[in-house]
RNA sequence: GGGGGUAUAGCUCAGUCGGUAGAGCAUCGGCCUUUUAAGCCGCUGGUCCUAGGUUCGAAUCCUAGUGCCCCCA
């Protein structure tokens, strides 16, 4: 037990821990017999109009819990403030209408602690609905002092380590995640609504594949072989399209082993979605749809405002070409010479990008793309025609082979969805797998392995099919004004803290 | 990987030119039966991120490191 006390042990933490061990004499200060039948938001609803007379007659008996979030002692009566998930609730308890001795012991519990209290509501002299309790007992003492009400928990490095104290104090986190929820909510239900089946696939594969990303590596003891964790589920996603099913989407972790930054955490939830029989047109149009009602079922609104932006999602997005959209923002750049490897080259050595051996002009003009363009697209915009030599997954355009029936979502400068007609030719998939391999082979260590069974899978034949993946986290940044990837996960990546 | 910012009481923050460490809130003690950041009185509470260095003297200046935040690659 001495051992647990800790390193950051201090005065108010000693205190509290002497209070907790006087009333362990008095039995299991932890009780979990009392039931709570209200919570503070219901009742605010229910009777917060009844005026006192109304609530007098109803002599309506409620017994609230949470935890105590204010404590003013005014002498032998007092206010505090519970908070549950619903919100807070005043109780007042005065030391004559409760048992004996309850109120004297109620003056050691401190602010942090878990209560519950019974009585009927009455409201006070200036409104504010408040159980008068006949009864209140401590459920769980709180050792740690919270952070002070008024500037409450403002330290990042502590908001995000120690969420649990963040969720406690700041409402507008807890809104954070429950409107996360939400959102994943509304996604589901819309693709339920078009008969899509929800899917479980592999974290840990032995091929990873699925994206141009380089993934975490682990291992597994009795088959004494490597497991690698998921960069993406696409490929299993497209086996059971091939199985028939038609419609899956699957929201789910992606562990992809880079950079860490306010826009890319370690691991990320993406949802992604094949539906057999249509193209990547018919994906933007869902994707408008469904980002449309989601904002309005979510936010209430189809204006998004993001970091001092507005962007409204009730309209329709704008779809432009990526060599358009590099001609647009690059004006007096020669259009004759867009996919000249030498021209583009030039370009990107002036740019500051890499320019290696085995890039082609396809590789290059993204380049150019994401140097130019991407930050600048601002308003939802889809981006399409992505060049073949980028989308080793993607269908080939029929009229124009250098580039593959592929788009991108953009707001606010950042990559949201990337959608396209799937490939379902197995020997075209086979060449471009090969093409993948030969520049992993050349030390790239993003560039996609040959999955063989992938393609024996589209050898017995896969429907013409067109997928989507969401980044559920950025969705999330936009839809609750988050500047950073972490306000909306709920435990971060950190390094790790160092308990002595 | 590079650059910038930041780190002081439980929390939020001051700290001047290098000269004994400060405030508000919280805690603790006293008063107070309708408060709303309740109020009044009193007392506590510090590894000034860490390790070196300069100096008679360092929260403050220098060097290195660490965490977090931001920007860039």
């Amino acid at each position: 037990m001495a051992d647990d006390r800790t390193q950051d042990e201090n005065r108010l933490i000693a205190e509290r821990r002497q209070k907790l061990d006087a009333l362990r004499e008095r039995g299991n200060p932890f009780p979990n017999d009392f039931h709570r039948n209200a919570l503070a938001d219901e009742l605010q609803h229910m009777y917060g109009a009844h005026d006192n007379d109304t609530l007098a007659e109803e002599h309506v008996e409620v017994a609230v819990a949470g935890r105590m979030m204010v404590k003013r002692v005014m002498g032998k009566a007092s206010f505090i403030k519970l908070q549950d998930r619903s919100g807070q609730i005043q109780v007042r308890l005065e030391r004559d209408r409760l048992p004996e001795g309850v109120y004297q012991d109620f003056k050691k519990w401190d602010v942090g602690d878990i209560l519950g209290a019974r009585g009927s509501l009455f409201h006070t002299r200036t409104g504010e609905l408040t159980v008068m309790a006949d009864e209140a007992l401590l459920l769980a003492k709180s050792l740690r002092p919270l952070p002070e009400k008024w500037a409450g928990l403002t330290d990042q490095e502590m908001r995000y380590r120690q969420r649990y104290v963040d969720l406690i104090i700041n409402e507008s986190s807890r809104e954070v995640f429950r409107k996360r929820s939400r959102i994943i909510t509304y996604m589901r239900g819309f693709l339920e609504s078009l008969d899509f089946l929800e899917v479980e696939t592999p974290m840990m594969q032995v091929t990873p594949g699925g994206a141009i990303a380089r993934p975490f590596r682990t291992h597994h003891n009795a088959l004494d072989m490597p497991l690698f964790l998921r960069i993406a589920p696409e490929l299993n996603l497209k086996r059971l399209i091939v199985g028939g099913f038609e419609r899956v989407y699957e929201i789910n972790r992606n562990f992809r082993n880079e950079g860490v930054s306010t826009q890319h955490n370690p691991e990320f939830t993406m949802m992604e979605a094949y539906r057999a029989y249509a193209d990547f047109n018919d994906w933007m149009d869902s994707t408008e749809a469904m980002l449309h009602g989601m904002a309005d079922a979510v936010n209430g609104t189809t204006i998004i405002s993001y970091q001092g932006e507005e962007y409204d999602f009730g309209k329709p997005f704008p779809r432009l070409t990526l060599e358009e959209a590099i001609v647009q923002h690059n004006p007096g750049c020669d259009t004759s010479k867009m996919r000249d490897r030498d021209y583009l080259a030039a370009w990107c050595e002036k740019l500051g990008a890499p320019v290696k051996d085995g890039y082609g002009a396809g590789k290059l003009q993204t380049e150019i793309f994401d140097e130019t363009c991407e930050a600048k697209l601002r308003e939802p915009t889809f981006i399409t025609q992505y060049p073949a030599e980028v989308s080793p997954l993607a269908r080939k355009n029929d009229d124009d082979p250098f580039v593959t029936d592929r788009f991108e979502l953009f707001i606010a400068g950042r990559e949201i969805a990337n959608g396209f007609s799937e490939l379902n030719d197995p020997e075209d998939q086979a060449e471009r797998f090969r093409a993948q391999a030969a520049n992993r082979d050349a030390g790239d260590h993003e560039a996609m392995a040959f999955d063989h069974d992938y393609i024996r899978a589209l050898e017995y034949g896969m429907p013409p099919t067109a997928g989507i993946g969401v980044g559920i986290d950025r969705l999330v940044m936009l839809f609750t004004d988050s500047p950073s990837i972490r306000d909306v996960l709920l435990f971060p990546h950190l390094r790790p803290e160092v308990f002595e």
